[in-house]
This record gives structure tokens, sequence and C-alpha cells, in this order.
DNA sequence: TTAAACTCTATAGTCACTATAGAGTCAATC
DNA sequence: GATTGACTCTATAGTGACTATAGAGTTTAA
């Protein structure tokens, strides 16, 4: 099958294929005569695997990891394990760190109410001088 | 004050107060007689309005409208409220997705008990076969 | 035959910086 | 007076994961 298709089939741009190629994520496939890239289904495998892991936010220096782990099925997978691990702690931190800020948010929303000119705007006033809890 | 002194006063890095003249978020300051840049209270101030604005993760740009709208003191303020209110908003989407995302990551964690081979691990199979819930 | 839809490569842009190179300046110490 | 270290300057490239664009060639359908 021709890019196209494969971007239809897994969700990914043409242009992020073309990139992922560029960045050795998956093999440079066969070409056409006229220089097109043609996929087969092995292609299309290692894509949806490369998709299911940025639907899940995994980088790609992560995603190579784990696919060189996949070249080496005897292996012991904690290294995959401790990855999955370390994704959720930052999502932990991530959280924490929007609570906050939303809570800084809303704490400086509450310094203006509305039909005020930007002179008397509490939060004009309150992002000059106070520091914002961050 | 040299712009080393600026940036220990308000935590942003030299380098960010060079990028932010560049960007015209703060204007240029005068300068001593070697060319070193020489700031003074009315530019720790501006600076410091863009350091509270950026520890609540505003953008540049919308920074630059925020010090805009501060040039023109008898206006209503109502854009600068509509602008918290947005990011609160994002920042609520952002937490809905990272809940989701840390759900189907857990799951995902769920697949693998440790001391398995790469060749067994759930983990690496889901990744392969199912679609991540996002 | 002509037009739309697709493909190709190469390059620049996104955001908010950070890092580096190579050069000049200043203050303190030997 | 010389040297060292800390500071400053400009200009440029890199980050991550793409997206957008230009300019060219190819395929498919009407």
């Amino acid at each position: 099958m021709k890019i196209g298709e494969l971007a239809k089939l897994t969700g990914c741009s043409v242009q992020s294929i073309r990139f992922y190629e560029k960045e050795e994520l998956i093999s440079a496939p066969r070409r056409s005569e006229c220089n097109y890239r043609l996929y087969d289904q092995k292609n299309l495998e290692q894509l949806i695997f490369i998709k299911h892991c940025r639907n899940l936010d995994i980088t790609l220096a992560e995603i190579k990891q784990l696919l060189n782990l996949k070249q080496s099925p005897e292996t012991q997978c904690e290294d995959v394990n401790y990855l999955i691990d370390e994704h959720i702690k930052q999502i932990n931190l991530r959280m924490t760190g929007l609570k906050k800020l939303k809570g800084s948010l809303t704490d400086l929303r509450s310094k203006c109410r509305d039909n005020q000119t930007v002179k008397n705007c509490g939060i004009l006033q309150d992002l000059l001088t106070k520091p914002t809890g961050q």
C-alpha cells in the first residue's frame, strides 16, 4: 500500500510517517518504479505499535528503546515495566503541578469583577506585585 | 543594574531576558559604554510581571496582549478576565486528558508481572495489538 | 485531455527557551 | 603589570514531535 493508505489505517499523518522513517523508528520501505513508498503488513504493524505508544505520550526515544527490546525476545522485560512506571510517575507530577496552577489562576481570577477598567483590574495589579505561588 | 543582577532578582535566566528583549516583551534598555545592558527599576517591574505570568503558564503571545492592555488604563478589562478564564478551561481539559492517560497506562502496566521475558511481556503484546483508549 | 488527488524532496516554522562558540570587559589577586 | 575568573556581548544551532509550504512529478477518473 502507498503512504496515504497507511496513514489512514494508522491515524498518523503522511508527514509524520516520513518523519518516523527519517528518525529510524520504522525501516525504509521498498519503492515503486516512480519512487513511491510501498508498505506491507509488517510495516503496518510496526507503525501501529508506534501509534499506540504515542497515544500514551511515550517519547520517540523511548519507543526506540522498546523497539530495540523487542529485538531480543529472550531478555528480561523489566526495562519495559520500569519505563511505564516512570511515565505514571511523570503524569502524577504533572497533575499535581496543574492542580496548583489551577488554584493560583482561580485565586487570581477572583481578584477582578467584570466591568472594571484596566487601571482598576485586580488581576493586572496582582500580576505586577504578587508572586504567584509557584 | 546589569543583566546578571536582573536575572537573579527575577529568577529569569540571562538568556531568556535577552530573548524577551528580542521578542519585544521588554523594551531595549540603555547601554553602558562597553555595550552592556543597564536596567532600572521600571525594567525590573516589567520583567517581574512577565515572570509572574510565565509561572502561570501564560504564553508570551498572551503576555504581549496583557502588556498592550496595560497601556490603555481606561479601557474595560474584560479581555484580561477572558484570558484567565480560558486558561482555567485549558487546564481542566489537560487534567481530564491526563487522568485518562494514567488510566490507560495503569491498565497497561497490569498486563505484565515482573521477571518475564520480552517475548512474553504482556505490555509489549498489548502495544502491538490493542488500541489504547485514546 | 484535463483536473483532482496523490506522491516526492527539501526547507522553514512552531514554542520558549537552552547551549555553544568566540570575543570583549571588569575586579581581584599575585 | 599579569593573570585569573566571572561577567558581558552577538550570532547560531538545538530541543521535541511534528506541521506547513514550495515546487515538481504521477496516477486516476471523468
